[in-house]
RNA sequence: GGGCGGUUAGCUCAGUUGGUAGAGCGCAACAUUGACGUUGUUGAUGCCGGGGGUUCGAAUCCCUCACCGCCCACCA
C-alpha cells in the first residue's frame, strides 16, 4: 500500500502536483479525450477582470464550471470550458489611474493617451497572470490553449465585424443624447461612479415674468434660461385652462419661448405642481422634451460656465449665475418662496466634483428598429420567452423581461476596442479597417480621416463571447465542411454567472448572439448569487472581512473550499461563508482518506473487485448506494449542487462509514470465507464508485486516491487504467 | 414610484410533484489504544413570520397583513 496513507491527508502537497498531472495528460482539450466523443458540451468563462485578484464570488463560479465540465466529461461528452479574461474597461482604467494619481500625482492628461495605455497594459497584465494561477489553484480543468482576452486581436475583429454590420443595418447610429458630465475630471462618468451627497440647498419658487400664469420651483434658478416648456400633471385642475398656450418672455435677459404641457411625469404635489423643463440639462426634461418634440437649447458648457445671456451670466460659473438671477428675481419682484431643503448631489467618485448633465453626441444602439423582420429587443424576449433559454433559478426570467426595455448608455474612455468610424469633415466612414485614403495617403491633402476617439463599453466585447472565443468570424469564411469550433460548440450549454449582470451581460449576449449568429448563446443559465461573511456581509477591503481563496487553499486545501463553497447555497441566493465549514470539508477529505486506507488494508488480497462474489444483502448495499449515485446525478444535471453534494457527504460518512464499514469489521474477522470475499468486494466497488461521483466536487483528493486503487473497475474491461478525470461515471 | 426575493432548530440553510419536519455547525452526556480524536454512540431544541382560504391532509397551493433584503427609475 503506498506509504502516503499512512498519514493524514495533505492537500498542499498533493495538489499541485495532481493539477500538473492533468495539463501534461491533455485532457482539458476535448480533442485529446479518450474514447469515441460526438456529443459536445461547452462552458465558456465569464471572464474575470484584470483589475486584480480571484474573490470568493470567483471561487464559486469556478468551482460550478469546473463541477460541471468534469462531470460531463465523465459522462462521455466532448468538454470544452474556454477560460478568459476582461480588460473590464472602465474598472480598469479607473484603478490605474488611482494608482497612479496616489503615487505620483500625476492625472491621465498628464501622462496622456499613449502613456497611461502603456500602463494599463502593464498593469493588465501582472493581474492576468495572477488570476489564471489562482484559477489553476482551484483545480480549473480549462482548456488553455483557447484562452481568450476581450481586448485581443481576434476579439477586436470580432467587434469591428459586428459594429460594421449594425451600422449599415442602421440599428447603430449617433445622436445626443445626456450624459453624466464631470466638469471637473472633463470626462462623462457612469452611474456607478456616482456618489450621492447629501447637501442643504435653497429651494425657489417663482415665475418667469409678471405675465407668466404659473409659478414654478427650482434649486437651480441659473438653468431655466434653458427651459422650453412648463409641464403639468394632465388631471391638475389649477392649469388645465393654460395647457398648450406658448408665451414669448424674457428671462434675465434671455429670451424665452415656454410652452404649457401636460405630461403624466409631473407629479402634482411636488412644489407648485408645475415643472420647468430644462431639456438640455436634466434627464428628466429630456425625456418630456422628446416626448413633446421641444427644442433643447444647450446653456451649460462643458467647464459648467453659463453659454448664453447677457454680463450677468455670460461665462460665469453656474454657481455665480444662480447669484445673479436670485438677484434679479428679487428686484423683479417675482421670486414668491426660498426654502431651505436637503437634498442628494450628485458628486463625481474620483474627483469629487459637482455633475452636470449635459447632452453630448453618443452612438446608439436602436433596440426597437426593425431589421429583417425582428428588432434586437424582440431576439432576447422571444429566446427566453420561447423557452429557448432556461433560467436557474426560473423567477430571473421575470427580472429579465422587466428589465428588458432598458439599455445603459455608451461610456467614453480610453481603454477598451475603438469604435471603427472615422470622420473627415462631414463624412463619415465604418469599417473593420481604416479608411485607405487615410491619413497617410495620396489623399491626404484632403484633409486626413479621424477616428472617433470613444472606445465601446465592456458589455459590447463581452456580448460576443460566446462565438468571439470560438472563432467567430474567421471560422465562419474558413469553413468549408470541416467542422470547426463555432459549429461544433456553439450554442454553448450553460452560462455560470451572477445574478447582478443579467443586464449588462446575459441580456447583451442573448441579443448579439441573435443578431449576429441567429443562435442562443446557450441554453442554460445558471446564476449564483453573492458570497458573503459568516455574518452575511458583502466581502470588503473596507471591513477587512474577506476570505481570500488562495488563503483557503493553502490552508485547508482547495477541495475543501470548493466543497463548502458548493455546499453553502442554491441558485440565485446569497450564500454565508465562514472558515469553520470550510475546515469541516477538510475533515470530509481525511475522512475519504482514511476509508481508503482502512478498505485498502482489508481487502489486499482483492485484484479487481467483481459484484457477483457478492451475496444478496450485500448485493442490496450496492444499489442503495447505486440509488444515491442516480439522484446525484439528476440533482447535477438540474443544476441541484447543493443536493448532489450534501447527498454524497451524507451517504459517505453516516451510511458507508458508519455503518457498512463498522459492520464489515465483524464480517471480516469471524465471518465465513464466502462472507469475507462478499464484504470485501462490497467494499471496493462502493468506494470506487463514490470517488468517481464526488471527483466533480472535490478533484484533488479524489484523483489522487484512485492513483492509490490497485485495479479500476476499468481494468477489469480489460482497459489501462486511466486518469480518474476521465473515467466513466457512475451508472 | 416600479419590480424581484426572503421569513423553517441557538446560528447558517435544505426541503424537487401537498402525505406524520431535515442537514451542517453549535450544545449536552457517554465511549474509545479502533481506518480516522480531522472519531464514534445517544440526546435536547421547531404553533415552518401573523391571519384567512382550498383540501381527507398545507412549510409546500390561493388571498391578506407584517417585517427584512435586493434591483431599477426618480428626487424639478
Amino acid at each position: 500500500m503506498n506509504e502516503k496513507l499512512l498519514k493524514p491527508y495533505n492537500p498542499q502537497e498533493t495538489e499541485d502536483r495532481i493539477y500538473k498531472t492533468w495539463e501534461e495528460s491533455g485532457f482539458f482539450k476535448p480533442e485529446n479525450l479518450p474514447g469515441e466523443r460526438k456529443e459536445p458540451y461547452t462552458i465558456v468563462m465569464p471572464p474575470p477582470n484584470v483589475t486584480g485578484v480571484l474573490h470568493m464570488g470567483h471561487a464559486l463560479g469556478t468551482t460550478l464550471q469546473d463541477l460541471l465540465i468534469r462531470f460531463e466529461r465523465m459522462r462521455g461528452k466532448r468538454a470544452l470550458w474556454i477560460p478568459g479574461t476582461d480588460h473590464a474597461a472602465i474598472a480598469t482604467q479607473s484603478k490605474v489611474e488611482k494608482d497612479i494619481q496616489k503615487q505620483e500625482s500625476k492625472s491621465r492628461h498628464d501622462l496622456g493617451r499613449e502613456e497611461l495605455l502603456k500602463r494599463i497594459d502593464i498593469f493588465a497584465r501582472e493581474s492576468h497572470d495572477t488570476i489564471i494561477t489562482q484559477l489553476k489553484k482551484l483545480g480549473a480543468s480549462c482548456d488553455w490553449s483557447r484562452e481568450a482576452f476581450t481586448l485581443d486581436e481576434a476579439r477586436s475583429l470580432a467587434v469591428r465585424t459586428i459594429f460594421k454590420k449594425m451600422y449599415e443595418d442602421g440599428l447603430i447610429y449617433r445622436g445626443h443624447r445626456i450624459v453624466n458630465w464631470d466638469p471637473k475630471g472633463q470626462t462623462t462618468i457612469s452611474d456607478d461612479e456616482i456618489v450621492y451627497e447629501e447637501r442643504k440647498a435653497m429651494m425657489y419658487t417663482f415665475k418667469y415674468s409678471k405675465d407668466f400664469p404659473i409659478a414654478i420651483s427650482t434649486t437651480r434658478p441659473e438653468t431655466k434660461v434653458g427651459d422650453t416648456a412648463v409641464a403639468v400633471h394632465p388631471e391638475d385642475e389649477r392649469y388645465k385652462q393654460y395647457v398648450g398656450k406658448e408665451y414669448d418672455l424674457e428671462f434675465a435677459g434671455v429670451k424665452l419661448h415656454i410652452k404649457i404641457i401636460a405630461d403624466k411625469e409631473v407629479d402634482k404635489d411636488f412644489g407648485t405642481g408645475a415643472l420647468g423643463v430644462t431639456p438640455a440639462h436634466s434627464m428628466i426634461d429630456w425625456a418630456i422634451a422628446e416626448r413633446h418634440n421641444l427644442p433643447k437649447p444647450q446653456v451649460i458648457n462643458e467647464f459648467a460656465k453659463m453659454m448664453v445671456g447677457d454680463e450677468r451670466i455670460l461665462n460665469k460659473k453656474t454657481t455665480e449665475a444662480r447669484v445673479a438671477i436670485v438677484e434679479w428675481l428679487k428686484s423683479e419682484n417675482l421670486l414668491t418662496e426660498e426654502k431651505e431643503i436637503t437634498q442628494n448631489v450628485s458628486t463625481a467618485e474620483r474627483t469629487g466634483g459637482i455633475v452636470e448633465p449635459l447632452p453630448k453626441l453618443q452612438w446608439f444602439i436602436a433596440v426597437n428598429k426593425e431589421f429583417r423582420g425582428t428588432t434586437l429587443k424582440e431576439i432576447m424576449k422571444k429566446a427566453v420567452e420561447g423557452g429557448q433559454i432556461n433560467f436557474v433559478p426560473e423567477h430571473f426570467t421575470k427580472t429579465y423581461f422587466h428589465w428588458i426595455n432598458n439599455l445603459n448608455d455608451w461610456r467614453q474612455i480610453w481603454y477598451g476596442h475603438r469604435i471603427p468610424v472615422w470622420y473627415r469633415g462631414n463624412e463619415v466612414y465604418c469599417d473593420i479597417n481604416p479608411p485607405e485614403n487615410g491619413p497617410h495617403s495620396a489623399e491626404a491633402s484632403r484633409g486626413a480621416w479621424e477616428q472617433d476617439p470613444d472606445t465601446l463599453d465592456t458589455w459590447f466585447s463581452s456580448g460576443l463571447w460566446t462565438f468571439s472565443t470560438l472563432g467567430w468570424p474567421h471560422s465562419a469564411e474558413a469553413s468549408r465542411g470541416t467542422p470547426n469550433d463555432l459549429e461544433t460548440y456553439h450554442p454553448t450549454n450553460t452560462l455560470i454567472t451572477a445574478y447582478e449582470i443579467i443586464f449588462f451581460w446575459v441580456a447583451r449576449m442573448i441579443m448579439m448572439t441573435g443578431y449576429a449568429l441567429e443562435q442562443i448563446p446557450f441554453h442554460n443559465v445558471y446564476f449564483t448569487g453573492i458570497v458573503r461573511d459568516a455574518q452575511g456581509r458583502k466581502f470588503s477591503k473596507s471591513l477587512g472581512n474577506g476570505i481570500d481563496p488562495m488563503v483557503i487553499a493553502e490552508k485547508y486545501g482547495a477541495d475543501a473550499g470548493r466543497m463548502a463553497i458548493v455546499m453553502s447555497g442554491s441558485a440565485g441566493t446569497d450564500s454565508k461563508l465562514s472558515e469553520d465549514k470550510i475546515k469541516g470539508y477538510k475533515h470530509f477529505a481525511n475522512k475519504i482518506w482514511n476509508v481508503t486506507r482502512y478498505i485498502l488494508e482489508n481487502t489486499k488480497d482483492l485484484e479487481t473487485p467483481d459484484m457477483s462474489r457478492l451475496t444478496e444483502s450485500h448485493k442490496k448495499l450496492v444499489e442503495d448506494m447505486q440509488a444515491i449515485v442516480k439522484d446525484v446525478t439528476k440533482d447535477i444535471e438540474e443544476f441541484r449542487f447543493y443536493m448532489a453534494g450534501e447527498k454524497l457527504y451524507q451517504y459517505f460518512w453516516y451510511t458507508f462509514a458508519d455503518v457498512i464499514i463498522e459492520e464489515s469489521k465483524g464480517m471480516l474477522k469471524n465471518g465465513s470465507v464466502e462472507e469475507k470475499i462478499s464484504i470485501q468486494n462490497t467494499l471496493r466497488i462502493i468506494l470506487e464508485t463514490m470517488i468517481k461521483a464526488l471527483h466533480p466536487f472535490i478533484p484533488f483528493v479524489t484523483e489522487e486516491i484512485w492513483s492509490m486503487l490497485p485495479h479500476s473497475a476499468e481494468a477489469s474491461r480489460g482497459k489501462p487504467k486511466q486518469l480518474l478525470m476521465v473515467e466513466s461515471w457512475p451508472q
